[in-house]
Parts: structure tokens; sequence; C-alpha cells
DNA sequence: ACAAGTTATGCAAGCGCTTTCCCGAAACTT
DNA sequence: AAGTTTCGGGAAAGCGCTTGCATAACTTGT
């Protein structure tokens, strides 16, 4: 059996009161305290965490609900997360589930049965309404990653996400410096919130450049190869533009591969350019200039929000935090200069 | 406040041992369950899991060392573990450190701070004979992903890898079916145990088949796209194979690329393999045949073993266990027939 | 040196559950 | 119907820790 408290009382010639103050932190004198960690590490005492999160009534947990959690997309979020919740000793558990869609609530679970001490909900869609009244219910501090719905400011949540719009506009921008007049779009899925900011941004940024929008150069994609190859194939039909904007890197391969397979050439004939900045962006030929997601940072910066709010009940951090992505310029853009 | 199993007592009318009981699924009189039931849903009663956990003296946590937990590679295995440890409750922490280098054993406070049930340690590099004296002391079950080392039988660990020697044999045999006497092999980095593992499938394979080993024709690489690169410019400087393995399929990407960019077409010119099927590798052009790693069933197979043996400390399973990879064809490899 | 103030320490209760022990009720036996 | 066995349920102890309260041990000021 593993040393108890009682026992490096006992060893110490104190009572389990100093050695509970001593081991959190509570002045005691100098002379117990030599004697208390002569004790400590003579027994290799280490407090019993179950315990101690008994009276502390806290399971030192995170939940953390993805929505497909066999996304490599989202492992750069975990990573962050990870990072600072073990930072914080708190532990993570993922719930593998959707968080949006309505009536599919059962990451609830995590609160009641797992009794986690905070909430982090990680989901690119857009949420229901019902969603917010739910958490609301749970009374239980919460951070959102990707769209943080309308309520955000009167549900008292904190929400992070990466600056969509922003983003799209860099893009447009170092387009039109390097020569770009004509530049099409393709966009994700509607039920994704990035799609909507980032078409805005698209429209934007022509607008603030004084090029004229062109309606039926953004074209609806799934976020996919195959989507981004026919999306493509279809704004090369209606040609024109010198420059294609793909909504996330893998639409923009999908649309490289088309590109070459009609015989033209990226970036002789079109520059092209995406979205993410995945692992595989710089595998491809030619090197895919894109808008780098961090990733990272965001499940950083909501995991501390988080923390601050679980330590500290009171904590006033709410509202939404954007983080901005940037530019990673590679060779599928060609300066027309 | 949370409702307590007292609570539920006193509203049923019975006692705290009751209700504890037929949570724990102890028999109870019919009229009895009856009333319990009704007490907890009308209390919306979960039971406290630090309580719990405290007199089961269990964190109710499996403890996961990560080499490297940023490389995408594990994901698979994580995403395997994760399952079966939430089929059985038990929730993971993950800690990302080297479990294999002498005197690098900092996971060792997963066992005594965290108080982890069990640990589950991947790592695919060879594991130091210092390595199992201290898993003896923790007298904790763990489980072993990747490289067993020696000492497997005599530690009485459990000891989870893919069949590396047989997984390249099959592209050996499956290239000679397609007509390929002259085959070229790209190793890893010594380190690794799996190196060395695939060099002797290749070579057994290689003696199957009646055909001659060169010697030169294995060229050490470092499972890098670059290294992959510079070995296939060197065998191509060699001259004479029609064929040539990567250890890994990035290393294979590589040599692609190195291939189109001196002029030679895949697999016109050569026919390329690789190993681990990556998601890239259907991306590429052309497509990779390689050898699928079942990274997931990697997972889920060493941490059943685990959760056996902790949920029943006098389970015997233990011992090595060879997961099959198997032959994923794609249009990397000419058929010569 | 002594009262008053300050700080360190010990005692005991309690966190919410499980489990042993024991008793009373029900189910069997004859 | 009385005696024997079986079994469900209650009381209470205990898991290892924290913490409020009371007391003891030091400081400090005069």
């Amino acid at each position: 059996m593993n040393p108890t408290i009682h026992d490096v009382a006992r060893l110490s010639k104190t009572s389990k009161s100093t050695v509970s103050r001593y081991l959190n932190g509570q002045p005691v004198k100098k002379r117990t305290e030599e004697t208390l960690k002569a004790a400590i590490k003579e027994l290799g005492y280490h407090p019993n965490v179950n315990a101690r999160r008994l009276v502390k009534n806290s399971t030192q947990t995170i939940g953390v609900v993805v929505d497909d959690i066999s996304n490599n997309f989202y492992s750069g979020i975990l990573r962050g997360i990870e990072k600072v919740a073990n930072l914080h000793n708190y532990q993570c558990v993922y719930y593998n589930g959707v968080s949006h869609r309505q009536g599919e609530f059962g990451f609830l679970n995590l609160a009641h049965e797992r009794q986690v001490d905070g909430l982090i909900l990680i989901s690119f869609l857009k949420r229901s309404p019902e969603l917010f009244e739910k958490i609301k219910d749970l009374s239980m501090p919460v951070a959102l990653i990707g769209d943080g719905g309308e309520g955000i400011r009167d549900h008292g949540l904190l929400s992070v996400d990466v600056n969509n719009e922003h983003g799209i506009k860099e893009i447009v921008h170092y387009l039109n410096r390097i020569g770009h007049k004509e530049i099409a779009f393709i966009a994700g899925p509607d039920e994704f919130s990035a799609t909507s900011q980032r078409i805005t941004g698209y429209k934007k940024a022509l607008k603030e450049l004084g090029l004229t929008l062109q309606p039926s150069w953004i074209v609806p994609s799934d976020w996919s190869k195959e989507g981004g190859y026919k999306a493509m194939s279809e704004l090369i039909n209606k040609g024109g533009m010198t420059a294609v904007i793909a909504s996330n890197d893998e639409t923009a391969i999908g649309a490289l591969l088309c590109t070459h397979e009609l015989g033209f050439r990226v970036p002789k004939h079109f520059s092209i350019a995406g979205f993410d900045d995945i692992e595989v962006s710089s595998w491809v030929y030619p090197p895919l200039t894109t808008v780098k997601q961090p990733l990272y940072q965001i499940g950083i910066e909501a995991t501390e929000g988080l923390v601050k709010k679980m330590k500290n009940k009171e904590a006033p951090l709410q509202g939404r935090r954007l983080i901005e992505p940037n530019l990673v310029v590679r060779d599928s853009c060609m300066n027309l200069l």
C-alpha cells in the first residue's frame, strides 16, 4: 500500500493537518518543513489524487467535444488544449460527437457522468440556439472553438475562432499586389460558419481594391479534393480569371490536379491559393500559397480562458476572441507584374 | 449542490447501502428497485466519481506515453486507445516524452503523481533494458506499442507491433508476381526496431524468390521526404533496378519526386512502393502502392489487453502480439508481364 | 518580564461513496 | 405451526484528504 498523509505525520511527529498545509503551500516553521520534507522523501509519499479531488469536489478534468475526432485537422487544436491543460494539472477527456445538430447532446454525459470541471466544444459548423440553452443549464465553464453563434455575449461564454474574413482578405490583397485583378473563389459548404465569413472577406476585399465582383466566379464546393476538382473545371469553363482562391487546401489541391489534367500549368495559366496550411500543402507541386490557421494557438487560447474561469468562478473573461491567420507564400501564385 | 446517495436513500426510504448496492448491480427486491429507480430519476442523481474512485482506490485512468505527440503518425493509434478506454469507462492522460532514451523516464510521473491504473508506452525506437527495470518497479499493468525489446516475456508485459517483416515480404512478392526481379530497398534509420525487421523481410523475401541480393541496393535513409529524394538519386546513379521499395511512404514520396525531377516516369521507368499508407499516399501522382499499417487496430489490441489486466490483476495475457499489415495496390508499380 | 498580538499546529468533522457485519423478514423444511 | 435456512437491507466504519476551530507556541512592544 502507498504511504498516506497519516504515515508522513507519524514519521515526522506532526499532524495530518500540518502535512496537508505544508503540501498546499501554507506557511510552516522552518524546522517542521525540514522534518516533513525528510519524511516525505523517505516514504516516497505522493498525495492521493482521488482523496484530494473528493474534498475539493473537482475532477481536475476538462471535457473536450469534437465533431469528428478522426479528422486530423483537429489535432493541432487538441495538442494546444492538452498542452495548457497539463500545464495547469488538468486532464482531458474526449467525446466524439456532434455538438451542433438539433437534438444531439450526447456530450452532456461528460458533465453528468464524468463530472468534468469544464467543457470545450469544438465545431466549425453553425451552432443551434438550443445548444446555448443546454450549456446554460449546465452552469459550468464552457469554451467554444469555432463558430460562436449569436448568443456568445448574452450567454457569457468564451469563444475562439480564426479570423476567416481577414484571412481571405489577406490573400486577395496579396494576389492583387502581384498583379491579379480577375480572382475567382471556391467556397465551402453552407453549414460551416467559416464559409460565409470567407465569402464576406472575399467580397469586401474586392470592394476595397475596386475590383468588380463576378457572382458566377463564386462557386460552392464541399472542402474535398474531388469537390475542388469539379469546382475548378467549372471555373475553367467559365474562363477569364487569372487566380483562384480555394476555401481550404484540400479543395485547392483538387483544383491543382484538375488544372494540370486539363493541360494547364500552375501558376503559369492559373494562380491557385488555399486556406489552412495543412501538411501536404508544401508537398504538392507547386507548393501551395495559403493561409495558415493557427490551430495550436486556438487550442491554447480557449483552454487558457477556460482554466482561468475554472480556477476562479468569478473571473470575467468572456466573449469572442479572433485569432489572426497568416499568409504563407509558396509557389502557386504568379507575379504578373 | 448535486444530490448524493444519501438524498436518494432518504427519498426512497431505504439506506445508503441499498442504493449503493443497487447501483453496483447487486440484487435488490423488485419493489425496492422501483422505488430507487424513481428516486434517482426524480433527483437526477449521478454517483460522484471522486468518492467512488477514492474507495475503489483507482483513478480509472490510463497513462499514454508517446514519443512525439505532435507526430500525426500516432493519431490512429491514439484513436484506437481512446476508443477502447472509453468503452470500459477509463480515461486517458497523455505524456509527451521519450520513453526509450537512457535516463529519460519522466513518464514515471504519470504513475506517481497522476496515479494512473495502467500505462501504454508507444515508441518505435529500440528500447533500453533499463526501461524494463523501471517498469517492473512500478508493479502496474503496462502495455508496449512498437518495439517490445528483448525482455517482453521475462518481464511479463504485453507488447503489440505490426509485422514489419511480413509487410515487406508481401510487397517483394507482389512486385515479383508482376514481373520484377531487380528490386532495391531504401531503409530507415538504425534506431528504429522496424528498420532491421523490414530489412530482414526484404532479404528473406529475395531469398524465397531466388533473387540475388545486391548489398549496394539497400540504401539507408531517415524516413523523410528529403531523405527519400537523396536515396533515390543514389539508386538511380547505381542503376539496374526496375523497382524500389521505400521503408515508409514519406520516403517513397521523396523518391517519387526525385524520379520525376530527373526526367523519369513512375511507374514506367521505376516502380516505387511505400510503407504505412498515410493519407497523402493516395493524393500523390501516381497514387502509391504501399502497405497499410493497422494503427487503429494496434491501439485497440494494446488497450484491450491492458484493460483486461487492470480489471483482473490475475489475468495471464501477455507476450508479443503482431498485427498483420496489408498490401494496398495503387498505381505506382508497373506490371512487366 | 508580561500582556497583547501574531502565527503555527493539532483535533475532529466531513467530502460521498463502498463494504463488512449483523439483524430481521421471508422462504423454506419437516 | 414451529424450526431452520436464505437473503435483503440498515448501521457504521473507513477510503485519504482538507479545513474550521481551538489551543499552543512564538513575537513584539512597553
